[in-house]
DNA sequence: TCAAAAGTGTTGGCCATACACCCATGC
DNA sequence: GCATGGGTGTATGGCCAACACTTTTGA
């Protein structure tokens, strides 16, 4: 405490906004990643971020960094803050710590539109978990723990409803789960559970006929935000023993 | 993506490191505070924080201001990152921006021997959201959403446990639930519940006698972090129809 | 003997799982 | 008709809330 920025004796440190921007594409996880065109990292994937602004709150940055990149609306996206980074040796050219956000929208066209986004390109989530690609920085730690927050909330929130284009059918809504989770859930229990759960889903009367049977009801999102009773994925026993991080 | 730290073209910020230390007191849960010693803000109270040094990490600067604030050893308390606080005008010095930790402990003694830790001192939390006391900077929002992660955090992890001194009752365990929800709870079924999640409570073969009535047993911490089934609080239904915060 | 807290037993209801079964459509 | 996915019904079992009841202590 015996430091003071306004007598400029504290060391300053630069402060970037990261976005891990997911969507889920067929049967496939995807994840926006840029293509480094400077050193450090040159012509590595990375994800889509940058320096935070003088009069810009970091929402605000995160915001307009989604915008530049994928050339699209922020507002039609979930967004929100995910956790913050700052080891002092994340990026060699000095102290650069970052907040990373956690995006997540229905099956978005490949970004071209927008001015800084032509070397950004949706990537398989697996591809980057195998260590088929390797990411810049820190940034196959900060999306290891953005799937993470992802896969829970699926549990005990209705977000897996803006992975889908509106409307959608119950069914669209349970291979969001099966993407995300990566395990097959009872069709029958699982529509029960939704329907059931208030102001989850609102229906709009319409009816979708799929390639092949019966036509589906569709729906919209409701404005339930929590979902209770939550959601259950099945390694519930698994779980019960499992340690947290610690900061020891 | 213009900007580039090492050509000195991007605006630096100062990045502080805040923390929202819980205990529990008796039947209160209680908040540690700091009188900020200079301007602005001064005299006011504040929760405890200070600049990251250059070669820490940002967990290694909250362990650090966490020992010189409460003069105890940072190791014997869950520390957590909490949330990044940005907002452009949120000190009037100029740009810093907070990582904000939460610590929770038990029932520690009155802070006094650490070195900047004099002006420290246990503060009730209803008192700050009463309003009755008024916190520096925009930490009173900070607290609200340490409280809010902390009582969520009940629910579906082991954290309670932390709260109270080893070794301890269910009865202990069972107060910390009631004063950090504000609820009462059933004892033999709350006594059931943790009991039957493994892992969770570790038993000593020991006993203790109360005040009055019969001995109850004593447990220690076991190695479980996350708890299934969760604890329910009986708001189950009031908390359906919530509507999470947005960006927007 | 009484108060107070620890701890056990029991019951009714809700929910999850598993799975059988019917419905509506394209081919 | 048949394959395919949509959607309903139902039986079993587990957990939870509520609460009655027993145990063990200090006063």
């Amino acid at each position: 405490m015996t430091n003071d920025i306004s007598a400029g004796q504290v060391r300053p440190v630069a402060v970037t906004v990261d976005l891990v921007i997911l969507t889920v594409r067929g049967d496939d996880l995807q994840v926006l990643l840029v293509e480094r065109g400077k050193e450090p990292y040159l012509g590595r994937p990375a994800l889509p971020g940058g320096y935070i602004r003088e009069a810009e709150t970091l929402d605000q940055a995160a915001l307009r960094e989604l915008g530049e990149e994928t050339g699209l609306d922020g507002r039609r996206l979930h967004l929100e803050q995910l956790r913050t980074y700052g080891d002092p040796d994340r990026d060699p050219r000095g102290r650069v710590i970052t907040v990373a956000y956690l995006a997540l929208g229905p099956d978005l066209p490949a970004p071209l539109a927008g001015s800084d986004a032509r070397n950004a390109s949706w990537t398989s989530v697996s591809s980057i978990l195998d260590g088929r690609i390797d990411l810049a920085f820190d940034h196959f730690k900060i999306l290891q723990e953005a799937l993470e927050r992802a896969r829970s909330q699926l549990e005990y929130t209705t977000i897996a409803a803006v992975f889908c284009p509106e409307p959608f059918t119950v069914s669209d809504l349970r291979k969001i789960y099966e993407v995300i989770w990566g395990i097959p859930l009872d069709p029958s229990n699982f529509r029960r559970k939704v329907t059931r759960a208030e102001h989850f889903l609102e229906p709009t009367g319409e009816r979708r006929t799929p390639e092949t049977g019966r036509p589906a009801a569709v729906y919209r999102r409701g404005t339930a935000r929590l979902l209770y009773p939550p959601m259950l994925r099945s390694g519930d026993i698994a779980r019960t023993h499992q340690t947290a991080p610690s900061l020891r």
